[in-house]
DNA sequence: GACGATGTGGCATAATGCTA
DNA sequence: TAGCATTATGCCACATCGTC
C-alpha cells in the first residue's frame, strides 16, 4: 500500500491524472484493489451505479442518477452497497464542495450505505450517513493523498476501506472517529478561552477547559482525553453560505445561550425538518424551510388537523413544486417538541424521541430533570 | 446459506397532565 | 371532573447482524 501511495504521489506531481476517468480507474480503482475489492467484478466494483435520489430543492425534478462507484460485497449476496464514491477531476472537489456534497447526499438518501466518499484523487472526504443529521455534518475524516503522512494514510485506508472490515468493523471505526471529531470540536471551542483564563489565573488550562465544557455544554470529559485532543484539528468544512433547506439560514436563528438550546432535526417519511428546543421553557421553534408530510395517518386528527389547515390557508405551509410535501414559510413556535413532530410527520409522535441533534442524540437526553 | 437475535421505524393506543 | 393536549409505551414489520 505504501508503494502504491508513493507512486500515485509521483504521478500526481507529474499531472498525469487529467480527468475523472483517470482518477476513477487508475487511482481510486488501484487503491480499492489493494484494499481487497475485486475491481474486475462489476457486481463488486460497480461503476455508474444507478440510484434513486432523494429530491432536494436544488435538484427538484431529478429523482435518479448514477453514483460514480458503488462497492458491494458480491460474495455475500448483499443488495445494499457498502460504499458510494463520487469522483471528480483533480482540483475539482473543494471549489465545488457544496454541490458535490449535495450530490452524494441525494444518492445516499434511499440507500443504507456504510461510508460515503468524495474525492478528486488528492482530497478524500469520508462521511458516515448512518449518524443522521445534516449530511455535511457526518464528515468524519479528510485525507490529503499528496501531503498527509503515508503511514497514517495506510492505517486509515486499511481501517475504513479494507474489504475485510465491511460492514461492521469499518462502520464502527468510522463512528468512533466521528465521535472523536465531535470531541475535538468541543475541545477546540473552549481551548482559547481556557488559555486566556489560565494566563490570568495561573490555573492549569486543561482543567479550565474541562470545567468550561461542563459549564457550557454539560459535557464531562477526562483530562487525559482533553490533553490528547488539545492540538488536534478538524477537517476543513464547507465554506459555502447555507442555502439548502436542510440548513436553516443564520438570519432565522437567535443566538442561543450556551447549553439552554438544542438544535434538533427530523428526517423521516420523506421529509426533513429542523428546529430549536429550549430546555428551560420546553418551547420548540420549527424553522422556516422545514418540510411537512402531505399525507397524514388516522391518528392525525382534531386540533392538529385544524391547525395544519389554518397554516395552509394562511400560507404558512405551502406545497413544494413536486406536490409531495409542504414547506414551512416562517418559523413557528410550539410549546413542546411533540406537537412539532406531530405536524412534520403527520402521525402521533413523541417529540423527545423523534427529534435528534446533529449527532443523532434524542432530545430525551437534553431534558432537564 | 439458514436461522434466530437484535435493532429500527412507523404506527396506534394508553397514560398522564393541564385547564376550565 | 370532564375533555383536550401531550407524552409514553407497546406492537408489528422489516432489515441487519452474528452464529452455526
Amino acid at each position: 500500500m505504501k508503494e502504491i501511495i508513493k507512486n500515485i504521489r509521483s504521478l500526481l506531481a507529474d499531472r498525469v491524472f487529467l480527468d475523472e476517468q483517470h482518477v476513477r480507474f487508475s487511482l481510486v480503482g488501484r487503491i480499492c484493489k489493494k484494499l481487497g475489492w475485486n475491481i474486475w467484478n462489476p457486481a463488486e466494483f460497480h461503476t455508474e451505479y444507478k440510484v434513486q435520489k432523494v429530491p432536494t430543492q436544488i435538484l427538484p425534478k431529478d429523482s435518479s442518477g448514477r453514483v460514480d462507484v458503488a462497492l458491494f460485497l458480491s460474495d455475500k449476496n448483499s443488495k445494499a452497497a457498502e460504499v458510494f464514491m463520487e469522483i471528480k477531476s483533480p482540483g475539482k472537489l473543494m471549489p465545488f464542495l457544496k454541490e458535490c456534497e449535495d450530490q452524494l447526499h441525494a444518492y445516499t438518501g434511499h440507500h443504507r450505505i456504510a461510508i460515503g466518499i468524495l474525492t478528486d484523487g488528492i482530497i478524500w472526504r469520508f462521511y458516515v450517513p448512518a449518524i443522521g443529521g445534516y449530511f455535511k455534518d457526518t464528515l468524519f475524516a479528510q485525507l490529503n493523498l499528496e501531503k498527509d503522512d503515508i503511514d497514517t494514510l495506510v492505517t486509515f485506508f486499511n481501517d475504513i476501506l479494507h474489504r475485510d472490515n465491511f460492514r461492521k468493523k469499518a462502520q464502527d471505526k468510522a463512528e468512533q472517529m466521528f465521535e472523536e471529531l465531535g470531541n475535538i470540536e468541543l475541545v477546540q471551542k473552549v481551548k482559547y478561552q481556557a488559555i486566556d483564563i489560565a494566563k490570568a489565573t495561573g490555573m492549569e488550562m486543561h482543567l479550565i477547559a474541562q470545567r468550561l465544557l461542563k459549564q457550557n455544554d454539560g459535557t464531562e470529559m477526562d483530562i487525559e482525553l482533553i490533553q490528547r485532543l488539545w492540538n488536534k484539528s478538524i477537517p476543513a468544512v464547507t465554506d459555502h453560505t447555507p442555502k439548502h433547506p436542510e440548513q436553516p439560514s443564520p438570519s432565522m436563528r437567535i443566538t442561543p445561550a450556551k447549553g439552554d438550546y438544542v438544535e434538533a432535526f427530523i428526517s423521516a417519511r420523506g421529509v426533513k425538518a429542523s428546529g430549536r428546543f429550549n430546555r428551560n421553557t420546553k418551547e420548540f421553534i420549527l424553522y422556516k424551510g422545514s418540510e411537512v408530510v402531505v399525507n397524514h395517518t388516522s391518528t392525525f386528527t382534531g386540533n392538529y388537523l385544524a391547525n395544519k389547515k389554518r397554516m395552509i390557508e394562511a400560507g404558512i405551509l405551502v406545497l413544494d413544486p413536486s406536490n409531495t410535501k409542504y414547506i414551512l414559510t416562517q418559523d413557528v413556535s410550539f410549546n413542546a417538541p411533540s406537537p412539532a413532530s406531530h405536524l412534520v410527520l403527520g402521525r402521533s409522535s413523541s417529540g423527545y424521541v423523534d427529534w435528534k441533534d446533529s449527532k443523532g442524540i434524542a432530545l430525551e437526553e437534553y431534558k432537564l430533570k
